[in-house]
RNA sequence: CGGGAUGUAGCGCAAUUUGGUAGCGCACCUGUUUUGGGUACAGGGGGUUGCAGGUUCAAAUCCUGUCAUCCCGACCA
């Protein structure tokens, strides 16, 4: 049976609705797709269904392919199991969390690895049973503090995440290219773009992690890529660090009096105008700006570090997030520093400089502050830099790294620019905005050790399991597919997620065209395509065109003036070409 | 959590400045009309103006508080 628009539960909007910004969520609302229930949570009308279950079912086919079987959990969850990998804990605010009758601990499933974790240990416990790859196409709820652009990012939503379960780390390696692999073919069918970066692991801990990401302007994730191939989550982009050169032969270091010069711009004008070079002028890259951040454990525990990168670059709080984590970064504050006299709010620098040039070491684990002191991987031994005294009003000119001052290590969470070279050396990096579709990563066994998943070997051993977690966010392909397939009009589905294969509008007021309209939709049926009929009586042309073109069907066959001559009009929604073609042709110019 | 904006009919908005019967368009219902690009006309239903206090003869409008939503940022497997 078609879908008919006489009865079909849908009302279209004339206008944008005052709640949606971005235009995939304005159409999707205006074509009757979505509604809004509460801030980040949707309610799916009948063709937003439909457009989910195409997807879902491209999902499922290549989940198959990939050797997964399908599972469902519920939702509600207990909190033992997120306590025992202390998620319970660290996922904090995001979590939704919640009360039964008796007072116990419930919460909203976030992401499913430890059911997962168990469910296998539950039932399996023999190298024998591995591998195994477990997935489900399930809600998940995270307490967004600020859900976007409808579906994009909700807090509600489903995704489809998958496990996998190996004894050794070559099965991993496989299973995670076979979910890989499934992921190109997914996204290929969907006819979604997307391009592959290396991520950070972040907070799911493991090792190997790569992002599907679909590039767009609404994207929330900034990567890079270069012409060579390389693409990364700028989070994971490594910097490249220069060769390290002699200190031999360099000048002495010499401190220089810099009134009122707290801030790189008004150090480098200050430098230019008294202390002049004769090569060049004095840039922001020549000086090395001492960051002091607050590191904040999962458990509360604060810990100060200090951060030099050139003074050109400021530092990345996602890439400092992604460097420190699990703990939280945060800027030094005023008691911070009020706690560390030995800290000039201004004039920081890795040492002081003493009367009889000698210098004593200030931040660092050995300085006088005890600070931890990192430094940006293009900090090399050999480079010289102007950097704080550690007094008022005073730089260092011609400070040494390897000479003068080391650091406790490297931070490379200075951000990137475009124009920084790949760290493969595939060239410059340009800077893109996407949309994470998909992300694929190699857990390893914290999740197993957490929670004591373990087999037996063929040596009657027991072996910790290694895995792996795979997700695809199922109804934010369904804003990445509106956004990226739309004109002015309205949407317009690539064929594989369409709510239909056949649009047929019945133009007319004869029963004529009502009747041929019905019959073309039954031939289309019976040549296997699923067809939405228009055939709305008293309604004029002109709104089922415009209904039509909101909606989205890629392929539309107007029945109409045209009968009379035993014509139709197929039309192509994407390419707005419009021909006429014989009533009983149709059906096979659609093939 | 910081910054900005907005809450009036199902949706989009006006009326708030200067207190005085809450209005327009879309959608919806009835009738006539029109039928290849959102037809035209006539009639109609639908509102305790986010909520709670206060001022006043009188509050959508002024005052206080509160809640909610959207946008930017922070955050975000």
């Amino acid at each position: 049976m078609p879908t008919r628009l006489s009865s079909l539960f849908l009302r279209t909007l004339r206008e944008d609705p005052a709640e949606a910004e971005v235009a995939s969520h304005k159409l999707l609302l205006r074509a009757g797709y979505i509604r809004r229930a509460a801030p980040g949570v949707y309610t799916w009308l009948p063709l937003g269904l439909l457009v989910k279950a195409k997807i879902e079912k491209v999902v499922r086919e290549e989940m198959a392919n990939a050797g997964a079987q399908e599972v469902f959990f519920p939702a509600l969850l207990p909190r033992e199991p997120y306590e025992a990998t202390n998620r319970w804990t660290e996922y904090g605010d995001n979590l939704f969390r919640l009360q039964d009758r008796k007072k116990a601990d419930y919460l909203l499933a976030p992401t499913h690895e430890e059911m997962f974790t168990l469910l296998v240990k539950d039932l399996y416990s023999s190298y024998k049973d591995l591998p195994v790859c477990l997935y489900q196409i399930q809600n998940k709820y995270r307490d967004e503090a600020r859900p976007r652009a409808g579906l994009l990012r909700g807090r509600e939503f489903v995704m489809k995440d998958a496990y996998s379960f190996d004894l050794t780390d070559e099965g991993l390696a496989k299973a995670y290219q076979a979910q890989r692999d499934a992921y190109e073919r997914i996204f290929t069918r969907l006819g979604v773009d997307y391009v592959i970066v290396k991520a950070d692991a972040g907070a799911m801990g493991g090792s190997a992690s790569e992002e599907f990401l679909s590039p767009s302007e609404i994207g929330e994730d900034t990567f890079v890529r270069s012409p060579g191939g390389y693409a990364a989550n700028v989070e994971a982009v490594k910097t490249v660090a220069p060769a390290a050169t002699s200190t031999d032969g360099l000048p002495a270091a010499v401190v220089n009096a810099t009134p009122g010069t707290a801030t790189i711009a008004t150090l480098v004008d200050h430098a230019n105008a008294h202390f002049a070079r004769s090569d060049r002028a004095w840039t922001a890259a020549d000086t090395l700006k001492n960051v002091v951040l607050a590191l904040v454990s999962p458990e509360g525990k604060r810990e100060l570090v200090a951060v030099g990168v050139p003074g050109d670059r400021e530092v990345d709080a996602k890439r400092a997030e992604a460097a420190f984590g699990p703990n939280e970064v945060e800027p030094a504050t005023e008691a911070d520093f009020a706690a560390n006299p030995g800290l000039v709010k201004g004039y920081i620098g890795p040492v002081s400089l003493n009367a009889d040039g000698s210098v004593s070491q200030v931040l660092g684990l050995e300085g006088s502050t005890k600070i931890r002191y990192l430094l940006d991987p293009r900090v090399v031994d050999g480079t010289q830099w102007i950097s704080g005294s550690n007094q008022a009003d005073k730089h260092i000119f011609e400070l040494v790294k390897g000479r003068d001052f080391n650091a406790d290590g490297i931070a490379d969470i200075a951000e990137v620019r475009a124009g920084d070279l790949a760290p493969d050396g595939s060239g410059a990096l340009e800077l893109a905005r996407g949309i994470e579709i998909g992300h694929v990563f190699q857990l390893g066994r914290k999740y197993a050790e957490a929670l004591d998943l373990r087999v037996l070997d063929e040596n009657g051993k027991l072996q910790v399991v290694t895995m792996g977690s795979y997700g695809i966010g199922v109804t934010r392909l369904v804003a990445v597919l509106a956004e990226a397939n739309r004109d002015d009009k309205g949407l317009i589905w690539p064929e594989a997620v369409s709510p239909a294969d056949v649009y047929i509008v019945a133009a007319g007021k004869d029963d004529s065209v009502f009747e041929a309209a019905e019959k073309l939709a039954s031939e289309f049926e019976a040549a296997g395509k699923t067809v939405m009929l228009d055939d709305r009586p008293k309604v004029s042309p002109g709104v089922k065109f415009g209904d039509a073109e909101l909606i989205g069907v890629p392929n539309i066959v107007i029945v109409g003036k045209g009968l009379e001559n035993g014509e139709v009009d197929v039309w192509n929604r994407r390419t707005g070409e419009r021909r006429s073609v014989a009533v009983n042709s149709a059906v096979s110019e659609l093939k």
